[in-house]
DNA sequence: TGCAGATCCTGAACACCGTTCAGTAGTTTT
DNA sequence: AAAACTACTGAACGGTGTTCAGGATCTGCA
């Protein structure tokens, strides 16, 4: 009997078209107009609908968060074909950036936004957050085999790395450079991004 | 005629118990209470009221986040004491990491929250940043006075130092660190900044 | 003293939000 | 044809920020 199965799918279909519907207003009009009420205007289904599908707004909330992080792995995908190890690591740090800058949304939900979503209570329910953090520590143990950061432990250089460049994306992203002089915005990030890998290029 | 300046003081009383009922829903409730419904119970007043006093709910947010500054500029006071520059630095980024601790929502409001205060778009309109800024670049000068960081530039130093640590407190507060396993959980933190001021000491 | 005018405040409304639930059509099974 | 099940919704509950016409009280002047 292929009818479970049919139902079983047609359900999937309905949250596909949700998830779709909600990530459509999340990226045209941002985080705040994804509401249960929009996202079922736009599907034209009644708001009740939605709560056949979804337990509740986090529910989406979360399946959106795993998506951003979906988006992030293919855009560093590609520092595979570097060979030498901490250029690899110095090229993802940059990519980290720009990727901040040109998905400032996504970045938001990936690692700013506290929405009680209870995925990042531990690593089990955020496997993407482990993943992408297991790809930094194995490229800083990477360096290490190759005789950099003697004296350092690659897992907490590895968080050093991660606050670091989170904390510039972070401040930049929630407007707290302007505290600098108009003629220093554009490099200043920058700048202290070749900074730090001046120094952890001497290590 | 000291009838307008009368006038004047009513209205200034009105807005400090409007903030103090603010504060004190934001301290004991959560920043999420705070609402202008829940402050007018505070008061005994009705919402409208308010209206009277301040422009709309994000008036009453840029004064708690001064307020804010305001308690994290005491809480950073007693550093004066310490003679050398470099063990200040390292003591005011301790310093920072507890106040994160202590008051995660005041943090939150202070570098994180994006509301939509017009306060972060210059610095001018940010004092409070401004000046804890020039206190962390002062520092860093004086360090460098003294022949540490000789290679580095005093004022991307200080971004690099401020976007590291809050980045650290940031990814904490926001529960991006319960990826690692509870053993490490409570160090974790710690070890990241200790290393880092490791590598700073030898710069 | 009485009345105009300024001052301060509020009830009610508007337009949103997440969420729940009784109930209604339409289909399927018996 | 009747019963059961499915998919869906209208309306409501309690919450949010904000606005505005109008009521109450207090002030100064005739």
């Amino acid at each position: 009997m292929g009818l479970k199965e049919r139902k079983e799918r047609n359900r999937e279909d309905m949250r596909a078209r949700i998830l779709k519907s909600a990530h459509k207003i999340f990226v045209d009009k941002g985080f705040d107009d994804v509401s249960i009420r929009n996202i079922a205007v736009d599907i034209e289904y009644s708001p009740a609908t939605i709560y056949l599908y979804f337990k509740d707004k986090n529910e989406i909330f979360y399946a959106l968060h795993t998506e951003a992080f979906k988006v992030f792995n293919e855009y560093v995908a590609d520092l595979v074909s570097i060979k030498d190890p901490f250029k690899r690591l110095v090229a993802l740090g940059r990519k980290f950036m720009a990727f901040a800058r040109k998905y400032p949304k996504y970045y938001d939900i990936m690692f700013i936004t506290m929405a009680p979503m209870d995925c990042h209570l531990n690593k089990d329910k955020w496997p993407e957050g482990t993943k992408a953090h297991a790809f930094l520590e194995g490229l800083v143990a990477e360096c290490k085999a190759q005789g950099r950061f003697k004296k350092l432990d690659a897992q907490i250089l590895s968080l050093t790395i991660w606050s670091f460049v989170h904390g510039l994306c972070s401040l930049e992203l929630q407007n707290r450079l302007r505290i600098y002089p108009d003629e220093l915005q554009p490099t200043i990030t920058r700048d202290s991004f070749e900074q730090f890998v001046k120094v952890l290029g001497n290590l």
